[in-house]
RNA sequence: GCCCAGAUGGCGGAAUUGGUAGACGCAACAGACUCAAAAUCUGUCGUUCGCAAGGAUGUGCAGGUUCGAUUCCUGUUCUGGGCACCA
């Protein structure tokens, strides 16, 4: 063989080489795309988090408050929350949990609808693709949510559910003495039967129906009732609180006033106390609990009346204060009280008309907004202290709120500050009551003073004297004790289309609930996105859709080709053709409705002779103790019999029912009778002549068959079986936003069901959320309300507890860290931060993701917007940095100048460019540094700015524990030795950690952790499999991808997943020594390892005889030793 | 105005029950490896006096309780959040 070929085989051998290794390279490399893709995608194809709600195991249930799927995607402050609850989820599942753990979107909402109205694109197109974004921004972090269980609140197939429940609220009232949600048949039952203290049940059942639903409407849980509400004459709309700024509206400023409008309410202060109670059973933070009672705003105290002198009359008023009684110096009512009108004399009427006029031009934002201003006005009349005769001036003043209390108060200056400055104002005297705890300039609301100058209560001590002058108020019969809240029944109606639509009809100002059986009522599909005529939501613009004549379906038929089918009168022969009318059967005017009366009556003096063969049994026999009605009219249909409780209708078919076009017409009334809730037997006239009995037998069959559809569908539909005429129409608000959000956590425990919301087994298992993460921007709204319809549920047993959340942990919000770049006045040059204050400048935000911490990517600036390419800089050493393109000779572009920018810490929002997209760190440094940043940052509960900095740290400390297992160059470096001691020490003492930050959502410190253990391990130069797999399975929570491919890696079988959690061996732990802290003083001079075995008489030695004490001593004796056992040791001298 | 939470190095933060303040990370500085860069590794790092050993001081501020206080108590300032004429 010659050199030069020995030469060539060496060298393609030498370059053979250099490809392995750097293939072998390759494989060992720390790829986190390849690895997290991998895995998210065998995840998904497996279906691993796919969870059963039939297991052996205990249940686990965390939630995260379901995002609004906004235009603008996730930012970095959006997974915070989320990541936490994943953890804590992968967690549980490792220590034998079965997780729930769902997501999903809560997708109706204003947002979309404002979207819709710039932009012409329709809510659900857009919903659509903002979710479609959302979840795979949110894929990519790899989260383990069982995608399955997925809710989206816009979706037919849930809001019909969200109706459904609207339905049970609506049909439900709350019980004062049993203090609980009770079917509303149960209120109408005792009013029928036993009346009420307003009523008789005579008077009762003799009150028109409008008059009944109007009572009612005054119990329902969900109900209707006039509201004011933000209407804006110029933009023709109804506005949201916030849409209002300082009595104008935020979009073109134009002014807002304060108009009536029919709204649906909530009974949510029925359920106050019950609230109030419920907080002391769950784990909430103490400000988010603290928050929700001052939103609640209980106060106790009395209700007692004044006589007005010369007038019958009396004032009720409120007071939390009855002990104050003696120092009553006047009287105010709110000036929307009814007595105002009445009392008001002669000589004040033009005073007070003038200050009506006044208060009436103040919007509620005024009032609010100068609430230091006082204002009011004499009425002229007098009230007498029922106590000691006294005579009071009434006056009326806006500091009174009509809805509150009773709208007036007894004023008490020398108690209370507004009172005083009251009085002060309009030099009204003041009687002091507690002598010098008065000091004359101010009032002294403590409740710590001694009574004088106040008959019965003299000498006691204020807050003891409340409870006297109750019992005494009460004694007299002229007041009693009386809990009042602050809380207001919450507004559940708006004047928008993107929300669930009423399952609501209004007919003759009677609101009558659909059938169960019509849900969903779907959202009709608009052009157009603007208010109603009359400031009503979007849908009142559909009249076909708004007006329904009798009922959805019956609509669509009359549109149909059924339509002419329908319309003739199908038996000529019997009714005779002088009575056609056009619509025949069909009522949806008053006039048809009376044709339809008269054609029943004729029917009944006219039955045929199997009727009336039937007819005997039926109403002798009393079937079943079903009552029977003759020819009584449905809607607009006359059956032959009907049972209204079982809805079901008996005809017995004359010879034409046998032709062909007639069966048309039989089929499509069946068709819409059933969408009423009806069912239909048919007997020929020969089967009820031959056969009397086994037709008799049938219909019993059908009432025991059709038990489940009666029972269900209650008989709470008047414009089935009572007269209709007048127009039927839809209600045409939408429900808000928290509608969807106040049940979801139940459905997702069986999101499938298309038979109930959630099936009774199913919320059984899941019980309560476990663990709720969110944020506290949800305190009062959210939060209240599904605590409320929980309660609701609970009531009516469709659930079997009554506080949804067990606990809740509340995340941070993460703030943007804006920067800013400083353009000098009307040029187009930026001076560096340090420099600025020598130029005039503006403030512009720059985006912070060309910006490194402070320093500016001046060539990314240039290139970011257009009107910044030729930007020249004032670098903070003074020199300049101008474009090449300027000239190259003249451009200067000094080396290593830098320019500065600002940085201000604000809300994240597009607009501020501060925001920074979850996307590009995980395609950086991947989602398992991701992860583990955002919980290094801090506590979850705590707000912060997000600096992407530190995240370098974290991607290290990944690479640091992949080279545990894999060097870049020796490769493979995991071996099976087994462990030491001092191995097994490092890795217990992180499970022992791990297990208690995780158990404590203490996210922050569990990183950290890991990171000392992983530091340990590297210096210990520990690469045994037994310790690492362990450390694999307890960071698989935090960093799932990298946990998965390491595992499998080194050879185990299955998902580390679903490995159990190491259990933690305090015997590696074990020291024999401690290496004790000496304080002189209580100041640290020096260390001691002593022997834990040791004596306190033996420790007190080795301590004197040491160095530093000794030297500290100075010879003297120390006064005294402590010695607290593996803590520390403190001499005093 | 009322209620709640918080304040610790240049920065994010740790100290779980009153017991070694500043873990872990970032930034900074010094060094090793390298032609160089990246990556990696080692060291220093509250302030202050001192060559050092070793002191002094230090958890918003002022007091207090305690052998000992970031931790408990009183007062106070500031920051963040909530409510806002609720009798």
């Amino acid at each position: 063989m010659c050199d030069a070929t020995e030469a060539r085989i060496s060298f393609v051998a030498e370059q053979l080489n250099k490809i392995l290794t750097s293939k072998q390279q390759l494989i060992m490399e720390y790829d986190f795309k390849k690895i997290e893709g991998t895995w998210q995608g065998k995840w998904k194809a497996d279906k691993v988090y796919k969870i059963s709600n039939d297991s052996a195991k205990p249940k686990y249930y965390v939630l995260d408050m379901f995002p609004y799927p906004s235009g603008a995607g996730l930012h970095v402050g959006h997974p915070l929350g989320y990541i936490a609850s994943d953890i804590y989820s992968r967690y549980k599942r490792l220590k034998g949990f079965n997780v729930l753990h769902p997501m999903g979107f809560d997708s109706f909402g204003l947002p979309a609808e404002q979207y819709a109205l710039e932009t012409g694109q329709h809510p659900a197109e857009t919903t659509r693709i903002n979710i479609a974004t959302f979840k795979s921004q949110l894929d990519k972090i790899g989260f383990c949510y069982d995608w399955d269980r997925e809710v989206r609140t816009s979706d037919a197939s849930y809001y019909r559910w969200t109706q459904s429940l609207f339905l049970k609220l609506f049909n439900s009232y709350f019980c004062n003495t049993q203090q609980k949600a009770r079917p509303i048949k149960d209120l109408i039952k005792k009013f029928a039967t036993k009346g009420n203290k307003d009523f008789t049940a005579e008077q009762w059942n003799g009150f028109s129906e409008m008059e009944q639903s109007a009572i009612l409407m005054k119990r329902r849980l969900a109900f209707s009732a006039y509201g004011e509400v933000n209407w804006c004459e110029a933009l023709g709309t109804v506005l949201a609180n916030d849409e209002v700024v300082n009595g104008v509206s935020e979009r073109g400023s134009h002014p807002v006033i304060k108009k009536k409008m029919r709204q649906w309410y909530l009974r949510i202060t029925s359920y106050a106390d019950r609230l109030l109670e419920g907080l002391d059973r769950v784990d909430f933070s103490d400000s988010m609990k603290e928050m929700q009672r001052n939103w609640i705003g209980k106060s106790e105290g009395a209700e007692m009346k004044f006589e007005v002198y010369g007038l019958g009359s009396d004032v009720q008023v409120y007071t939390t204060r009855p002990d104050t009684i003696f120092g009553v110096d006047f009287l105010v009512l709110a000036p929307e009280h009814e007595l105002v009108s009445k009392i008001t004399t002669t000589a004040q009427k033009t005073a007070i008309d003038e200050y009506l006029i006044y208060v009436k031009s103040r919007s509620d934002r005024e009032r609010m907004a100068e609430v230091k201003q006082i204002t009011g006005c004499f009425t002229g009349a007098f009230a007498m202290n029922p106590f000691d005769g006294k005579q009071i001036p009434i006056w009326i003043a806006e500091y009174v709120l009509a809805g509150y209390g009773t709208g007036a108060i007894m004023a008490v200056p020398c108690g209370d500050q507004r009172d005083y400055s009251f009085a002060k104002h309009f030099d009204i005297p003041v009687t002091n009551i507690i002598g010098s705890h008065y000091n004359g300039e101010e009032a002294n609301a403590t409740k710590e003073a001694v009574l004088e100058n106040s008959g019965f209560l003299n000498g006691l001590l204020m807050k003891d004297a409340i409870a006297v002058a109750i019992n005494k108020i009460e004694e007299l019969g002229i007041g009693k004790r009386k809990v009042n809240f602050r809380m207001r029944d919450a507004g559940f109606s708006r004047q928008r289309y993107w929300g669930e639509p009423f399952p609501i009809v209004w007919h003759d100002g009677v609101a009558i609930a659909l059938d169960e059986k019509q849900l969903p009522l779907e959202l009709p599909y608009v052009e157009k996105y603007g208010p109603g005529p009359e400031g009503e939501g979007p849908l009142a613009n559909l009249t076909g859709w708004v007006s329904v004549g009798l009922t959805p379906n019956l609509k669509q038929d009359l549109n149909s080709n059924l339509k002419q089918d329908l319309t003739p009168n199908p038996s000529p022969k019997e009714r005779g053709t002088e009575q056609s009318s056009d619509y025949g059967y069909v009522t949806s005017t008053e006039a048809e409705w009376k044709h339809t009366i008269a054609f029943a009556k004729q029917n009944r003096k006219d039955p045929t002779e199997e009727e009336n063969k039937i007819w005997q049994e039926l109403r002798n026999r009393n079937i079943d103790g079903y009552k029977f009605r003759r020819q009584h009219p449905i809607a607009g249909y006359i059956p032959d019999f009907v049972c209204l409780e079982k809805k079901l209708i008996i005809e017995i078919d004359g010879g034409y029912h046998n032709h062909k076009e007639q069966q048309i017409f039989d089929s499509a009334r069946e068709k819409w009778l059933s969408d009423f809730g009806y069912s239909m037997i048919r007997f020929t006239n020969e089967e009820v002549k031959n056969d009397l009995q086994n037709t008799l037998k049938k219909i019993t069959e059908e009432l025991a068959k059709n038990i489940s559809v009666a029972k269900e569908v209650e008989a709470n539909s008047p414009l089935l079986w009572r007269g209709v005429g007048g127009e039927v129409k839809r209600e045409t608000s939408t429900m808000p936003g928290y509608a969807g959000s106040s049940w979801y956590f139940l459905r997702y425990m069986d999101p499938e069901n298309t038979e109930t919301f959630c099936d009774r087994k199913a919320s059984d298992y899941w019980n309560q959320v476990d663990v709720y993460i969110g944020g506290t921007e949800h305190a009062v709204g959210h939060l209240l309300y599904s605590r409320m319809w929980t309660k609701v549920m609970f009531d009516l047993g469709m659930i079997g507890f009554d506080e949804p959340f067990k606990r809740l942990v509340n995340q941070g919000m993460i703030q943007g860290s804006s920067r800013f770049v400083y353009r000098v006045a009307g040029e187009n040059k930026f001076v560096s931060a340090g420099l600025k204050n020598n130029y005039t400048t503006n403030d512009l935000h720059v985006d912070v993701n060309i910006v490194d911490g402070v320093e500016l990517d001046i060539n990314a600036f240039r290139k970011w917007k257009p009107e910044f390419e030729q930007a020249i800089f004032i670098c903070e050493d003074g020199t300049l940095n101008t474009p090449l393109s300027i000239g190259e000779g003249l451009g200067v572009r000094p080396g290593d100048a830098k320019y500065i920018c600002g940085i201000e810490v604000e809300k994240m929002s597009k607009s501020k460019y501060n925001t920074v997209n979850p996307n590009d760190l995980v395609d950086k440094y991947g989602a398992d540094t991701f992860r583990m940043y955002e919980m290094f940052l801090g506590p979850v509960e705590a707000s912060k700015p997000w600096d992407t900095k530190g995240i370098e740290g974290v991607h290290r400390f990944i690479r640091k524990l992949w080279r545990l297992f894999y060097d870049d160059i020796k490769g493979q470096v995991w071996n099976e030795e087994i462990a030491t001691d001092a191995e097994l020490k490092v890795l217990h003492r992180c499970i022992k950690k791990i297990e208690e930050d995780t158990e404590r959502f203490s996210f922050n410190t569990a990183v950290s952790t890991f990171m000392i253990c992983v530091n340990e391990l590297s210096d210990i130069k520990c690469h045994k499999k037994e310790v690492l797999e362990k450390l694999l399975i307890l960071i698989t929570p935090y960093a799932p991808h990298i946990a998965e491919e390491l595992w499998n890696n080194i050879g185990n079988e299955g998902l580390v997943l679903d490995a159990a959690f190491p259990v933690f061996d305090g015997k590696y732990l074990v020291e024999t020594t401690k290496d004790y802290p000496v304080s002189i003083n209580g100041k640290l001079r020096s260390n001691l390892a002593i022997s834990l075995d040791a004596t306190e008489k033996e420790v007190r030695q080795l301590v004197l005889q040491n160095d530093v004490v000794q030297k500290w001593l100075e010879g003297k004796e120390p006064k005294k030793i402590i010695f607290i056992k593996g803590k520390m040791i403190n001499v005093v001298i």
